[in-house]
DNA sequence: TAGCATTGTGGGGAGAAGTGGGGAATTAGG
DNA sequence: CCTAATTCCCCACTTCTCCCCACAATGCTA
């Protein structure tokens, strides 16, 4: 389980680090892919990854639409480890999609992990934060 | 399995290099083949070639349809190997099918590999994901 | 308060991978 | 049988990736 939001530096290299008990939940190797409708990188772990795409390919009702949608899961889908020191290196076409520049956002999702870019944050987390209160007024 | 989106030159005797993570599954042969529905490039590894067209010759319901389908399938598929540092050449029937020129988009899809033109690429994978953020939507 | 451990940040360097091109071998066509 | 074109193996250069080390800042401990 994902928590907290951090605010890290992407060096020269493309690099940036990851919170050290994110380490340690994904250790065992991780899956970067976009964001479904959002522009941010998605992380999952090897497990949790594996689970979502295999329930994703059974909403396929046509095998065009299995084609394209393995294209969309698998095609924008990078695996990675932690080099060196437990840092990540963002993938080319993951951070032009992200529109990630030298600063990124990182945060706990439950079930992934979120890399945004400075700029994508602030708006995306203000209306998050409005709609969630609104949900928990009508009652939890 | 096949993951990533990749950008390659196609130099001057038209070939290209694939990742090298794809070269270790594809490393007893593959198969070049249109892409079945899309303007692009499949790439098949031996097994999952065989499989695949075994599949599909159980579909043709008459010795005409299979006929067909055979002259459609394996008059338009290319076996290939890696040549020297781990290149393949691109034939130049599906290059001209794929609209490929100067540089090819690589995407691992799952159980395959596509090669597509530059332009070919952009409209279908934005199209494809807007697809799996619906699907999404809907409830995963 | 002093010292130690952890973590973020920067960078050097070896090796891998992308790109370009020469030349021998094979094939096709006249 | 000879010539031309294509294929494929090899070599060379450049770029990038990844492993390593170093330093600074922070927080915890004694």
């Amino acid at each position: 389980m994902f928590f907290g939001e951090y605010s890290y530096k992407v060096d020269e290299k493309g690099r940036i680090p990851l919170p050290p008990n994110f380490r340690a939940q994904l250790k065992d190797g991780l899956v970067l892919a976009k964001g479904m409708g959002e522009k941010c990188i998605a992380v999952y772990s090897i497990a949790e990854w594996r689970r979502l795409s295999e329930k994703l390919a059974e909403k396929a009702l046509t095998p065009a639409n299995l084609r394209r949608l393995n294209r969309a899961i698998f095609g924008t889908a990078f695996s990675a480890s932690f080099q060196g020191q437990g840092r990540i290196k963002l993938p080319d076409p993951l951070r032009t999609y992200a529109g990630i520049g030298d600063t990124v956002i990182v945060v706990g999702a439950n079930n992934r992990v979120e890399i945004w870019s400075e700029d994508g944050w602030k708006p995306e987390i203000t209306s998050a934060e409005e709609q969630a209160s609104q949900i928990i007024e009508s009652g939890v």
